[in-house]
RNA sequence: UCCCCGGUAGCUCAGUCGGUAGAGCAAGUGACUGUUAAUCACUGGGUCCGUGGUUCGAGUCCGCGCCGGGGAGCCA
């Protein structure tokens, strides 16, 4: 209802405000010089009992699909991204555009719908609302040919319509889980109190060791200017040299790590792997921590207590959509959230990994060695079978590991870990960095890595070395972990792999 | 990049022995209905991924290419 005091309680909104995509926000407050005759609330907010009955107000969003009753009333069930569940509205066949317009919306046409939220008389909802105008803002203009149609899609399908996918109960409720677990993440650093550092995206380091880099260059890609030996000559390039696309943030932030304690990078990295897989990405989301005067077992910690935080608040948060994974798409994906929550996570020596596969009833493709990098089927068995929750692998052969990872007492494995989940496989992969110079120097040298290019790296060595630790956290596998969706492809917005970069 | 599988209506798929195209859903129209994956009837809808070949004749068989899926490697 119109009652002075009660607009007070909503932000007004002004056209401007909706052409921002502010129409549906809730912020408590009157915004000085902005007029508006009726609040405007999110869907979420009525079905969450936060509009009381018999209140007149508007809602806005997108046709999911329309029913029409001979009783003289149409039933549409409208939804405005703000939670999993549509609205629905009622609208009766007096309102002066019923024939002309309401009895042709279809799956996806845009609408301004005023009305009074009352009880539902039918049975799937608790209220709905009843319309007393219906303004539509976009129709759809050829139904026959709008991508997403009132059905179930394959997932491959929606990739192809990436622009429109959003508009499914699926990517939709994937878009809301996705930034929860975002703000979880902030969340939780902020209250440990590490600071989010923004390292660089663009990179000189051509040899960060965790994959094929992508070049940034503006030089002219026809005819690049030469050298006299006949190689390209970056000098002439934007940055005097060549540079690319981070893969990590890690060696940056190690060194506000030693002047800050507590920090932690949060963005986009790039990979130029040819990896053609349900968990790669050319362009993806990481989550690296690094703690000063940490060990790896504190590291480990760290990680433990990161996944639980992010997942309860999934719990408390998107049940909603929660319920609807459960429902549709894994039927696991709450208890195995509970699970990991209420449970500690195992950790495990890769030496006695190593014994536990020697001795597994099973046969392997691969045979168990010391030494070896665990295969897909060694961690798959380990995760999902011997241990059967979240596991941390730690101390592996320095081998197979990185150069900035801690050489142990034994000479032969270094402090790096691996956290491992049921069905994903490594979400998470970090270490204890090398805190000495001349261990670290003789692991360059070993490696036939040049001193000079890390030559900064080594300074924070030189100066003021400390223990520490830190690793990096694979968003999109996260919320793969969390949704149950299978594919990292379908919890990031547009993605990016080789040979496809759409929209 | 390697191995395996697939590409047919807007979507999901069937298509036998090589003989010229089918269903469900979606869409349109109508009937019915406080409906809710509504139901029922009718109607429209096809570059069978592309390309080359075999054949009297190719959605079907063969070569090459592109795209997608599953697995592997790389890793988060």
């Amino acid at each position: 209802m119109d009652q002075p005091g009660q607009n007070a309680a909503f932000r007004k909104i002004s056209g401007a405000d909706l052409a921002n995509g502010m129409g549906s926000s809730l912020l408590p407050g009157p915004m000085p010089g902005v007029e508006c005759s009726m609040p405007v609330h999110t869907i979420a907010t009525i079905l969450n009992s936060q509009v009381s009955l018999g209140c007149r107000i508007t809602v806005q969003g997108w046709v999911r699909t329309r029913r029409d009753s001979k009783a003289g009333l149409s039933f549409i069930a409208l939804h405005d991204g703000s939670c999993f569940d549509a609205l629905q509205v009622i609208a009766p066949n007096d309102l002066p555009n019923y024939l002309s317009e309401v009895v042709h919306l279809t799956a996806g046409c845009a609408l301004r719908v005023s009305g009074e939220v009352v009880a539902s008389s039918g049975k799937g909802q608790a209220v709905e609302l009843h319309a007393d105008q219906i303004d539509v803002a976009g129709w759809v203009e050829d139904p026959e040919t709008y991508p997403i149609a009132p059905k179930p899609h394959s997932f491959e399908y929606l990739r192809t319509v990436a622009h429109l996918r959003p508009r499914t109960n699926s990517i939709g409720a994937v878009a809301r889980v996705r930034h929860c677990l975002a703000q979880a993440i902030q969340r939780f650093f902020h209250e440990q109190g590490y600071l989010w550092v923004h390292t660089p995206i663009i990179t000189a380091s051509d040899c960060e060791g965790a994959g094929e880099l992508f070049r940034v260059s503006t030089l002219d890609r026809v005819n690049p200017p030469r050298t006299v030996e006949g190689h390209i000559d970056f000098e002439q390039d934007f940055f005097g040299r060549e540079t690319f696309l981070t893969v990590s943030g890690q060696l940056n932030v190690e060194a506000y790590c030693l002047a800050l304690s507590k920090v932690y990078t949060f963005g986009p990295t790039f990979r130029a792997e040819n990896s053609n897989t349900s968990r790669h990405l050319a362009e993806f989301w990481m989550v690296e921590p690094e703690t000063a005067f940490a060990d790896l077992h504190a590291n480990a910690n760290l990680a433990e207590a990161l996944l639980k935080f992010i997942f309860q608040a999934m719990l408390e948060e998107r049940a909603d959509d929660l319920s609807f994974f459960a429902q549709r798409i894994d039927k696991t994906c709450i208890q195995r959230l509970e699970q990991v929550v209420n449970s500690p996570f195992e950790r495990m020596a890769y030496n006695e990994a190593i014994r536990i596969l020697e001795q597994a009833d099973r046969p392997f493709e691969f045979p168990i060695q010391w030494g070896m990098d665990l295969q897909s089927e060694h961690e798959r068995y380990l995760a999902d079978d011997y241990v059967g929750r979240p596991l941390i692998l730690m101390n592996y052969p320095k081998k197979i590991k990185s150069f900035y990872m801690r050489l142990n007492d034994d000479g032969q494995t270094v402090a790096a870990m691996d956290v491992l989940a049921p069905g994903i496989g490594e979400i998470i992969g970090g270490s204890q960095r090398e805190e000495r110079l001349d261990v670290l120097d003789a692991r360059l040298d070993e490696l036939g890595m040049s001193k000079t290019a890390y030559n900064w790296y080594r300074d924070l060595r030189r100066y003021g070395s400390v223990p520490h630790a830190g690793f990096g956290l694979g968003f999109e596998r996260t919320i793969s972990y969390v949704t149950g969706m299978s594919n990292v492809r379908d919890v990031i917005p547009f993605p990016r792999t080789p040979r496809s970069a759409d929209f």
